[in-house]
RNA sequence: GGGGAGGUUCCCGAGCGGUCAAAGGGGGCAGACUGUAAAUCUGUUGGCUCAGCCUUCGAAGGUUCGAAUCCUUCUCUCCCCA
């Protein structure tokens, strides 16, 4: 098989794929165009979405060339795989925005800049609504749609689910949409293949049949696992949300401790799938000797380091091992990664409720919150647990960094900076 | 267009005049056990100046001492017929 296939393959990205000889054979000849879309229906996506990217990253170090996909066009419509309810629209402008800040954040594993040397693919990103939005609808449906059976489209599991619980005819063109893509970019920029997540296969496959009837070459489609959790839950849902990479959404300290705490079953299959360490050092991990905890600890240090930076990355992992050693005091420079907050020292010299200190954080949404997080025994300041829902926290309490840190639990913690 | 069933707290889903901030489950948070894992058990899960008060049961009105529960209008969803 085709040395970046196989990559894809040994790292455990691949589903299916519509004809893996032919394309291999293609892929071993030139240098493929590729493509994966994404939907710029929020503002930043989540590390759910960034598998298909993450494989554009080896295809790409393999030669090939990547078209990122931007939805300008179809986000205003809303894909209805593995969706129940129908998308809400957006804005012309919104879409916009958003396609700005997710190309950035792609940008953290594919690399846009220009490719001189030719070691790596170049990588260019698009937007369908660049051919999309002027399309006039007599025309399309002469061209496009005559081609789609509507007894075959009902098959397709994606739109079945949808029936039961209502599809609206909007979201019923999105896979004619897609397909049409797929055939401009065959046609434009000798694009070959389409890459995505395996709820995507209906609508790749319909694109590599539309290209067919317009007379083109053979296509082909290549789909990823959907990822899942050994615990069942959603991948890059965490507690607190969508685990998204953007940092004012979540912040790199959360992120790096999301990869910190994944399930035991889970580490290696994501240390292939989001890092780019090599299988032959991911398999030094999983040696039955190793710790399993280390194993987690790279592989959220190289995920933050990806996605955030190296700084970042490196902040975050000092300030989660000083808080979690045992003696749980860090030092100023340790403590740099902590999420945290600046409060007057004045007013801690007046005195602040607890409830109130604590729900000013990220650790408890309100007062009541608060109130019950002290009333359940979860609420420590610089590592002694306050029981009194009525206790003052005062300039007494600061530490010998000059700080205040609030623990909820074992696992959150909370740095009050004094200025 | 006609007929029917519905919209309940983060989600699913009970409630159908007072004892309802609303059963049960899921999810979340905290405690115990651990390895910052999983599983399990316990507590908790609208807000506040918290033995009390305030705002919530699609929206707006109304009946009533009192409504998530009854009436009216509006609105949205689903199903059947056209």
């Amino acid at each position: 098989m085709n040395s970046a296939l196989q990559t894809l393959q040994d790292r455990g990205f691949i589903k299916a794929c519509t004809d893996i000889d032919a394309l291999s054979d293609l892929m071993d000849k030139e240098k493929v165009k590729f493509y994966v879309g994404v939907d710029p229906t929020g503002k930043s996506v989540h590390v759910g979405h960034m598998v298909p990217f993450f494989a554009m990253h080896h295809l790409q170090n393999a030669g090939h060339l990547p078209i990122a996909l931007v939805g300008g066009g179809t986000g205003m419509i809303g894909d209805p795989s593995g969706k129940t309810e129908m998308r809400q629209m957006l804005t012309p402008e919104q879409i916009q925005k958003n396609c700005e800040s997710i190309k950035k954040q792609l940008g953290t594993v594919v690399d846009f800049s220009e490719q001189t040397d030719g070691s790596k693919g170049q990588a260019v990103m698009l937007n369908n609504a660049d051919w999309l939005t002027n399309l006039n609808y007599i025309d399309f449906l002469r061209d496009i749609g005559r081609h789609f059976s509507v007894n075959r489209m009902l098959t397709f599991e994606s739109y079945k689910q949808r029936l039961e619980r209502g599809l609206s005819f909007i979201e019923f063109n999105y896979q004619l949409l897609q397909s049409y893509d797929f055939l401009t970019l065959y046609q434009n920029e000798n694009c070959r293949l389409q890459i995505g997540g395996d709820d995507q296969w209906g609508n790749i496959v319909s694109g590599i049949d539309l290209i067919r009837k317009k007379g083109g070459e053979d296509c082909y489609g290549l789909t990823f696992n959907l990822i899942t959790r050994a615990d069942g839950k959603k991948m890059g849902k965490s507690e607190k949300g969508a685990v998204f990479l953007d940092p004012e959404l979540f912040s790199p300290y959360d992120f790096y401790q999301y990869w910190r705490n994944v399930n035991d079953a889970d580490v290696f299959k994501f240390m292939k799938l989001f890092t780019f360490l090599s299988l032959e050092e991911i398999a030094e991990y999983e040696k039955s000797d190793v710790n399993i905890n280390e194993a987690k600890e790279r592989l959220a240090y190289e995920q933050t380091k990806i996605v955030h930076g190296v700084e970042e990355a490196e902040k975050a992992k000092v300030a989660a091992k000083a808080m979690f050693s045992s003696n749980a005091s860090a030092t100023l420079s340790q403590r740099a990664g902590m999420p945290s907050l600046e409060l007057e020292k004045s007013k801690l010299e007046e005195g602040i409720p607890v409830l109130t200190l604590f729900a000013m954080t990220s650790l408890a949404s309100s007062n009541s919150d608060a109130r019950r997080l002290v009333t359940g025994g979860g609420a420590l300041i610089n590592n002694e647990k306050i029981t009194d829902v009525k206790f003052i926290v005062t300039d007494k309490m600061i530490d010998e960094e000059g700080e205040l840190i609030l623990k909820a639990g074992k696992k959150r913690f909370f740095r009050i900076i004094l200025k």
